[in-house]
RNA sequence: CGGGGCAUAGCGAAGCUUGGUAUCGCGCUACUUUUGGGAAGUAGAGAUCGAGAGUUCGAAUCUCUCUGCCCCGACCA
């Protein structure tokens, strides 16, 4: 009998998605300003432990953080054609500072491959300052016609990394390795979220990309969410900033540059892949808490005592394990773990007078709520049960999520299975269709071709929509 | 941005049709008894009824405008 009332997934998903994270008291909406949110501290704490995990993986492959300017000189965007017809509709623009017009407006950006053009310009110089590895945590802002916490706000963070280089082979080296090495081994390993990786059609591309590339993950109701993009931006970028660079052979030469970013939309895909009616569930190794433990008492000297025991268990969690010692006496022990179960914390220690007496320690799983997932282990040798039962349930997510995305994957070969298909989850077609056929199907269908997976078929089949034969396949899904 | 719905205490709702300054549950505060799966009693605090304007002797209630939220479409990380 759940006092916060969270709504039943197979009732209705978008008031279930809502609920759990009104419940985990994750965010608020900054109702005074239209499309945005409050990152409350519950919230924020999952992206500080994204941004430490990714921030780690970035540095490790070479790049540097640096900090670009919130304002974008209007006049930078209409630069490159395509950017500026893609993001015109989303600016947020400023004509005014305190009650002057300004004769060229700034702009909040969207994206700062202008801005960030604009300067690299200037410092690159020789094919020796190549390649240049930046990359920026910051806040974006983009107007968007419909929101949600998190999946879509007109302010968003995210992290915007920005190389140039001085061929397309590397560019495009440097493109894929972040879709890799980067963004897959942290969602996959930390977020405990499969994905498809692949490359974006021409109508999904970046605006100015040259490519783009993304990493798909299926979220519970079987749509598709894109948790990550890597665009080669070609010389696009590079001959609307001129950014040149002399070459070995003493001729100068437009540069290569990339961009990839992943946002606070991560934080809506943890929510929506793993989570159940309960609740939040956070995958172990981001979980701002991963153990808590309730002590149980029925008067002060007991308090004192299981006080006393729970400082002694804890002691040597310090270092391997972010846990918390819910000592509150003034809410039950049961209202205790219903809260910590809605707040997705991966594993619940119970220790009571009995276990005191036996040298025990109730452990219960979040991943696996009720009696199913509560064990009685011995006090001896507790902190390595937990750290391995972290990397357990850490598994457990995965492959559950794993298990999910390949039940609700179908390959289709006419329209009719297509329907159907889009309807459960991904669609995996032959395809040899143009950006008219991709519409064409999105407005029949709701559904657009997610990617086109780097995992490509031996054989020939028939294309979905022109019946062309093909060595294409592609995703097909409703996306967030 | 188009279509539909909603906005009353921290949360959820009643009251609106037929105008007379607001009610209930949960939560909150204090005390007491409780505490191994969302405790109970008693006594309290808390609301210029989303904002602004209008009609009226008088507006939560009627009219207009604005803002925000939810759902369905089109657009997007």
């Amino acid at each position: 009998m759940p006092k916060d009332i969270i709504t039943p997934r197979d009732k209705d998903y978008s008031q279930w998605y809502l609920d759990v994270i009104k419940a985990a008291d994750l965010a608020d909406y900054a109702e005074v300003v239209r499309g945005c949110i409050v990152f409350k501290p519950n919230g924020y704490a999952i992206w500080e432990h994204i941004q430490k995990a990714l921030d780690e993986r970035i540095k490790e492959t070479g790049h540097v953080n640096a900090y670009f300017p919130l304002l974008i000189p209007k006049s930078f965007i209409t630069k490159e054609a395509e950017h500026v017809e893609g993001f015109a509709p989303e600016l947020f623009e400023i004509s005014s500072i305190g009650g002057d017009v300004l004769a060229d407006p700034y702009v909040i950006r969207p994206t700062s491959e202008t801005i960030i053009g604009h300067f690299y310009a200037q410092w690159i110089n020789s094919w020796r300052d190549l390649p240049l590895l930046i990359n920026q945590w910051a806040n974006v802002m983009r107007h968007e016609k419909r929101t949600r916490p998190f999946l879509r706000t007109a302010e968003f963070l995210w992290q915007e990394g920005h190389t140039v280089h001085a061929t397309e082979e590397d560019a495009e080296r440097e493109t894929l390795m972040i879709l890799n090495d980067v963004y897959t081994d942290f969602v996959e390993n930390e977020m405990a979220l499969p994905v498809l990786r692949g490359r974006k059609t021409e109508k999904e591309k970046f605006a100015g990309a040259l490519r783009t590339y993304t990493i798909e993950a299926m979220m519970q109701d079987g749509r598709s969410l894109q948790a990550g993009t890597s665009h080669n931006l070609g010389q696009n970028f590079a001959k609307a900033f001129d950014i040149t660079y002399l070459d070995k052979d003493n001729t100068l030469k437009h540069a290569w540059t990339t961009s990839w970013g992943v946002t606070t939309r991560l934080i809506g895909a943890l929510i929506m892949a793993h989570s159940d009616d309960e609740g939040l569930i956070i995958p172990p190794r981001l979980a701002p808490i991963q153990v808590v433990l309730v002590p149980i008492f029925k008067n002060d000297s007991e308090r004192a005592i299981a006080l006393e025991a729970a400082a002694k268990l804890t002691a040597q969690w310090k270092g391997k394990i972010r846990f918390k010692v819910d000592d509150r006496d003034y809410v039950s022990p049961g209202f205790k773990y219903n809260e910590w179960e809605t707040r997705g914390v991966p594993i619940r220690v119970e220790l009571g007078p009995r276990d005191i007496e036996k040298n025990t320690v109730a452990v219960a799983r979040r991943d696996m709520p009720g009696k199913a997932g509560k064990v009685f282990v011995s006090q001896e040798s507790l902190t390595e049960y937990l750290v391995e039962l972290l990397e357990t349930i850490q598994k457990a997510l995965f492959d559950r999520a794993f298990q999910f995305r390949a039940d609700h994957t179908f390959d289709v070969s006419n329209l009719e299975e297509l329907k159907v298909a889009v309807d459960q989850g991904f669609a995996r077609a032959y395809w040899a269709g143009t950006t008219e056929d991709e519409d064409r199907i999105q407005t029949e269908f709701k559904a657009t071709v997610r990617a086109i997976p780097f995992d490509q078929p031996t054989q020939s089949g028939r294309c979905i929509v022109t019946g062309v034969e093909t060595t294409q396949q592609v995703i097909l899904a409703r996306a967030y």
